[in-house]
Parts: structure tokens; sequence; C-alpha cells
RNA sequence: GGGCGCGUAGCUCAAUUGGCAGAGCAAGGGACUCUUAAUCCCUAGGUUGUAGGUUCGAUUCCUACCGCGCUCACCA
């Protein structure tokens, strides 16, 4: 097939290349097809700084003034009063925009999220301001000093005196009405996405808020923030396959942590009795609404006591923290209205599913009386290859879809559940729960399995599930069992997705739009 | 990977049945001393995602490919 030779497409590579080789450059794929005038336009602008030997990218910035600062320090003082005090300032900030009227001109200036006009008046301002002036484009970044004043329609202005550009925009920001639209853009190019769009300054607001208040209610309920490794010689805590690296100074291989579960509970072996770890998790599987290959999850292990005790946590914390970050506890999700406000109400995995489908799963406690029983109720067992997938399978489809108000589904099968205690009750059950909101999973919480014979046996029987060809089976952990067997005290643990936590509170219908940086397509070459 | 949809100027979007590819913003030139989506006049900006095909003629119809979105599958 060499009759159609393409001639733009490169050959494929097959050995890895390494990372400084050229041909790995990132190349933004508008590079070739631009019309280029608006880019030559500063690009002489720049030039003409330059031969008037003004540096367009200065080291150093004068003193100013936050614009938030100002205007609390200004607050609603009148016109006439400006004027009797020459009220001086100095701010610095990004010109988003111009306006000239020949002989005056405004410009705005945002700093950190918030805007001051700027003024310059023939005959008034200082000849080198205006000069410079002609030389600045929207985007710019600039300090500008003066004495404020107000306009006729009450706008507070800063009359500028003395003007000093700080760094050169070479390239023109996204159109001023409509922002930038274009959902592939907005994630590969956040920056530009945060500068004109208010609704991605406010999520990315929410999300560092979400943190910050979970790290605060935390911390006062005696939690203490650790960190473990990411870098693990032996991946789990969760079920799902992981990166794998290398570490060339032991020639070992290494796993990207897809939990931090096993750490943290070494920690309380060792006595931290409450600790709690926000960190990156990272699984190698498939990108959807609600999945990042990377992602941020908070993990918060407490001794001395049991899942009842976590779902009182969680339901205190998510109060806690929609209450910090928004002020209240009712939200709005895609148009529903969501109480964050506990207590969530409770239901067993089996009562949920005999109420949405009628399929008693513990009454038909293995895979084929399983499959037959979802036949007779009319549904399609589909092709699950055990039990437990069969189970999460149906749950998934008919239930987790309806749990809009935050509720607690509890009472997992062990099969499902390899590092959870067994409910004294049921040894086919583990004292579990996992929190819905939204049609969402939200955290999962267990009574930690601290019995160290139990949990050998958990990790052969995964074991017998890898060698069935479970590619999630959690690995055998001779190192983690060790531990435990100097004793693992009684322990609740916790686990949330905090993106997911914020795609709640930023009403945000996707993982992306809470990502500042998601992960994307590599851009193809130019 | 399957299905559906989309891809037109830097950005946001038009273009009748297949008949000369347009507007606003941004840019360049000009007018204007209170605008804040300023306004007005002029100018420039395009291989319509790529490659083929049908046709006198393709942004429009067909095929393949690339990319994006939604969705299903995979997958927490």
């Amino acid at each position: 097939m060499r009759g159609g030779q393409r001639r733009g497409r490169p050959a494929r590579r097959h050995r890895p290349l390494h990372p400084c080789d050229p041909s790995l450059a990132r190349r933004p794929r508008e590079g070739g097809c631009v019309s280029e005038a608006e880019r030559e336009a500063r690009r002489a602008r720049l030039a003409a700084l330059r031969a008037s030997g003004i540096d367009p990218y200065p080291a150093r910035v004068e003193p100013v003034e936050r614009i938030a600062a100002l205007r609390d320090r200004i607050g609603d003082a009148g016109a006439e009063d400006l004027e009797a005090r020459v009220e001086p300032a100095a701010v610095a900030g990004r010109v988003m925009s111009m306006r000239s009227f020949g002989k005056l001109r405004f410009f705005d200036l945002v700093e950190d999220g918030r805007k001051l006009q700027a003024s310059a008046r023939k005959g008034e301002a200082p000849p080198a301001v205006l000069a410079l002036l002609d030389q600045v484009d929207v985007g710019d970044a600039v300090r500008v000093e003066g004495t404020l004043w107000r306009t006729k329609t009450g706008e507070l202005t800063l009359a500028a005196t003395g003007l000093t550009m700080l760094a050169k925009s070479l390239r023109p920001l996204p159109e001023k009405w409509h922002g930038l639209q274009d959902v592939e853009a907005r994630s590969r190019q956040r920056y530009l996405d945060l500068l004109v769009n208010e609704a991605a300054r406010r999520t990315a607001l929410i999300r560092s808020h979400t943190v910050r208040a979970l790290r605060s209610f935390l911390d006062g309920r005696g939690f203490l923030e650790v960190e473990t490794p990411v870098l693990q010689p032996l991946y789990g805590g969760a079920a799902a396959r992981p990166f794998v690296t290398h570490l060339n100074v032991f020639d070992q291989r290494l796993y990207l942590r897809i939990s931090d579960e096993l750490y943290l509970k070494r920690l309380v072996v060792g006595g931290l009795d409450r600790v709690y770890e926000i960190g990156r998790d990272f699984r190698n599987e498939g990108l959807s609404r609600k999945h990042n290959p990377e992602f941020t999850m908070l993990e918060c292990y407490q001794a001395f006591t049991d899942y009842n005790g976590m779902m009182e946590l969680v339901e205190a914390m998510f109060e806690d923290v929609a209450r910090s970050v928004l002020g209240q506890t009712r939200i709005e999700v895609q148009g529903r209205e969501i109480e964050l406000g506990g207590p969530y109400p409770r239901v067993t995995i089996q009562d949920a599913l005999r109420e949405a489908c009628g399929v008693d799963i513990l009454a038909a406690p293995d895979l084929e009386t399983l499959r037959a029983a979802v036949r007779a109720v009319g549904l399609d067992p589909g092709d699950a290859p055990t039990w437990g997938r069969l189970v999460d399978d149906l749950f998934s489809e008919k239930v987790e879809p309806s749990l809009v108000q935050p509720t607690f589904v509890t009472d997992y099968p062990v099969e499902l559940s390899p590092l959870a205690k067994r409910k004294a009750s049921d040894p086919r059950l583990v004292e579990r729960f996992e929190l819905f909101v939204a049609g969402m999973e939200l955290g999962n919480a267990f009574s930690e399995l601290n019995d160290p014979d139990d949990q050998r046996a958990r990790f052969v029987e995964q074991g017998r599930a890898a060698a069935e060809g479970d590619e999630e089976a959690h690995p055998m952990d001779e190192d983690y069992l060790r531990a435990i067997e100097h004793g693992l005290p009684p322990t609740g643990g916790l686990g949330v997705g905090v993106g997911r936590l914020v795609m709640l509170l930023a009403d945000a219908p996707t993982l992306r739009e809470v990502e500042l940086f998601p992960h994307l397509r590599p851009e193809p070459p130019a």
C-alpha cells in the first residue's frame, strides 16, 4: 500500500523517543494558518518599546495597592470628595479593554478578578503616559499610578500620571462578549478560560475553597494531615489498574498509587489515630464525565470507631464544607435541588436492589442463580463474570442514577470489599457504605478489616480472581499484613472524591470543568 | 471500540435547492473630551479540518481519515 503515500503524515515511530527529541515538541494547533496581522501589530509595538529604551518585561515592579483593597479603602466616596482629597493610588493589572475618544482614553485593569477603570486625558496626563499608551494592547500587564476621580456615571477611575509596561502580550484575548466557548480550547488553554469566563474563575475558586474547608473541618476534629508515597512498590486500596513506572537506582518497578489506604492504615497502627491525606490518585482507565486518569482523593482514618462513625463524619463534613464554600447547604445541581444537610437516609444494597428491580441478591447467592433471578424479573443480566460484578452492574444501572439526594448505601457483599470488616450478623456482607449524591458516587467508607488472618484470606481470594483474569483484583501485600499483625485498632476509614464534590458545589456537569488541566488527547502535529 | 452530532477569519457565529464565502468582536487607518458591549467612516483578514470522489460548478452531496462533543461499551 505504498501507492497513496501521504506527505503530511510522519512515519510511525516504534521506539520511544527521548523526551528532549524535537519531534515531541508541543505544537499549538493554530500554529501556521492564522492571520498574523494582529500578532505582527503587537510585535511592532514590542519593538517600538524596546527601540525607545523601555523594557517590555521588567524585573522590578514599583509598589502597588491591590484593587480590592483600594476599592475597600475608597468605598463610595463621591466625585467632589475625591477631587478635594486629590486621592493618589497605584495599581497593577491586565488591560482587559480600551475605549478612546481622541483626547480622552479609558482602559480597564483587572487584577485578581477585580476591575478598576483608568483614564488618560490629553493635555492633562504626561506626554510619556500618552505615548506609552499608544503601545499598549488589550492583554498587557501594566502599572498605573495617578489620582482617583469619579466619572459622570459614578465609575471610580484612576487618572494616570504614570504608566509602566509590566508584561507585553503578543497574542489577542478571546472575543469579549462570548468569551471562549470551544470546550477543548477552554481546557487546553485554561488561562484564557480563567481570564475571560467568569464561570471558570468561580469554579477554580470553589475548588480551592472546598479543599481548604475540608482541611479546616478535619483539623478541627483532631485529624492530622499526612503525606504518603505516590510511588509504591505495590499498589492497592482500590479496584483499578495502575500506571507503571521505574526507579533507575534500584532498577525497581513502581506503581503510581491508586489509593492512599494501606499506608494511612499503617499510620493508624503506628498510633496516629486520626489521619487524613488529600492527594492525587492515578488509575489507568477510561475517561468519562466522572473520571479522569488522575484525580484528587480525600482519605481519612479514625481509630476506635467504625463505619457508623464515618457516616456521621461525612454528614457533618459535607454540611460544613457547603456552608463554608457557599454559605448554605441547599444546592442546585444540573437543575435539581439537593440538600447537603444531614442526616442522610441509609439503605442496604440488598433493599435498594429489591425495591428497584425486585431482585433479592442474598436469596441468589451465586452467579447462576442471580442471573436466573434477574431474568425472572425481565432484565438482561448481561455478561458479568462474577456474582459481585453482576450486583455492581445491577446497582449501577438500576439504583445509582436515582439517588439524587445524599444517600448512604450500606452492607456490601464481602466479595466486592477485600479490605472491609465483615458484619457480625452476616459474614457474607461487610460494614461498608458508599455515599451517592446527584446519581454519582461521592464517597466510600468501611469499618477497616483488622483481623490479619481474614485479611490474608481475602488477599488469597483476590489472587484467585486475578488468576481468573480479573485485572483489578487486589494484590497480596505481605508488608501490609505484617503491619496489621501488630494490631490495627478498630478503625473507620473514608474516601471522598474531591473533584466530584466540587462538581456538586460548582454545579459543573463534568469532572473536566472542575479539573484545571484535565487530561486531553495529545495535540496532533501542526 | 460502536452510534449520533459537529468542524467556515484570531474569537463568536451566518451562508436558500449544489450557483461569486458573510457579519459582529479583535486587528490596521481616520473622527470624536464621561465611555464601560462606546459610536461612526474606511481597510485588511479564508486552500470552509485533511485527502479523494460525484458535478459545468461543492461550505453544501458521497467515501476515508483527523479532531472535538454527546452517548453506549470498557472502566469507579
